[in-house]
DNA sequence: GATCGATTGCTAAGCACTTAGCTATTATAG
DNA sequence: CTATAATAGCTAAGTGCTTAGCAATCGATC
C-alpha cells in the first residue's frame, strides 16, 4: 500500500540520496494519523453542538465524579493547554449555561467550574455516541494489537518528551 | 508505567463502568504522542529562525527538486491545509525573500511558488539537524518496531479516513 | 506578624488556521 | 463560438490557541 508519506520519502530518496530519512516514515504517519482521527471525531462532537475543546472540558468535569467541580488549574494540565485558553473555553460554554464559575471556599484566590444540570445531561448524552466512533476507529485493530501500539506509541512519546 | 492516560481511564472505569472506553486507550496516546513530537520538533525549527509551517513549505519545494517551482495548490494537499492557508503562508515567506510568486507560464489563472538562494540555502541548513531531532525520538525503537508501528498507524489512519 | 516570591485566573494582543466570498481564467457542452 | 461550470489563488472575517501582563491571594521566611 503506496500512500502519501511513500511518495515523500521517495522524493528525498531522490533529491538528498545520502540523508535518511526513515525517521520521517514513524513521524509523518503519526502526524497525519493524529489528524484524520481528530477530522473523524470531530463529526460527532458536531452532531450534539459541541466541539472537540468543549467535549474535552465536559467529560473531564464528568469523570471527575461528583459533585462535578474542579479548578481550572487542573483543566489546563489535562487538556496541556494553557489556563488563559481554559478560560477562553469557560467563557464560552459558560454563556451556553453548561456550566458554571464558583468561588472556590479553600483558595481565595481560586475558582471551581461545575457542570450544570444542563452541561451534565448533554455530556452524558454525547459521551458514548463519541467512545463508538473512536472504536470504529480502533476496531480494525485486535486487541492484542492495539495493546503493541500503545507500548510503542508510549515509548516514542516518552523519547519525544525528555531532555 | 502509569501514564496520564491511565489515571483518565481508570477515572471512566469508577464513573462510567458499564461503558467500555477502552478505544481511548489508544487514540489518547496516540494524540498525546503526537502532540508531543510537534512541541519537541518546534525547538530545532525555532534554532533556524523558522517554524513547522514555514519549514514545511520549503521542505516541500526542496524536495520537488530542480528548479523548485511547484504550484500553491500542490502546498495545499500536500499539508493538508486549505489553499487560503498557504497563501498567507506564504505572504510571510515572500516578505522574509525565502520564496517568490511567478505567473504560471501554462496557466492564466495559476502562480508558481519558486525557492529563492536565500531560501534554498536556509531548508538545506535546517533539514538535517530536523531530521537528526526526528531520529533522536525514533531511536528508542528498532527499526523492526518502527516497521511494525507504521503497518498499525496505516490501518489506524484508512480506518479513521473511510466513510 | 510583615514581607516577598509563587500561584490562580483573568483579559489583551498576536498568530495561524478555518470558511465565505471574490476575480480571473480555463474546460466543457451545446 | 458562446454560455456555463469548474478551478486557481487571493483577501476578509471569525475562531481558538499562544504569550504577556495584570490583580488578588497564598505560603514561606525571618
Amino acid at each position: 500500500m503506496v500512500d502519501q508519506v511513500d511518495r515523500i520519502l521517495e522524493q528525498w530518496s531522490t533529491e538528498k540520496p545520502d540523508l535518511d530519512v526513515s525517521p520521517m516514515a514513524v513521524i509523518g504517519r503519526l502526524s497525519r494519523t493524529a489528524l484524520a482521527i481528530e477530522t473523524r471525531l470531530a463529526a460527532t462532537f458536531t452532531r450534539y453542538g459541541l466541539d472537540a475543546s468543549s467535549f474535552d472540558v465536559l467529560a473531564t468535569l464528568l469523570r471527575s465524579g461528583a459533585p462535578y467541580r474542579i479548578a481550572p488549574a487542573a483543566l489546563a494540565r489535562d487538556a496541556m493547554i494553557s489556563t488563559s485558553a481554559v478560560a477562553q473555553r469557560l467563557n464560552k460554554l459558560q454563556t451556553r449555561g453548561l456550566v458554571s464559575r464558583e468561588a472556590n471556599p479553600d483558595d481565595g484566590r481560586g475558582t471551581l467550574v461545575a457542570l450544570t444540570d444542563a452541561g451534565k445531561r448533554l455530556i452524558d448524552t454525547a459521551l458514548a455516541p463519541h467512545v463508538e466512533t473512536e472504536r470504529a476507529i480502533t476496531a480494525i485493530l485486535t486487541i492484542e494489537e492495539q495493546s503493541i501500539l500503545v507500548g510503542l506509541l508510549q515509548r516514542i512519546n516518552a523519547a519525544a518528551t525528555r531532555d
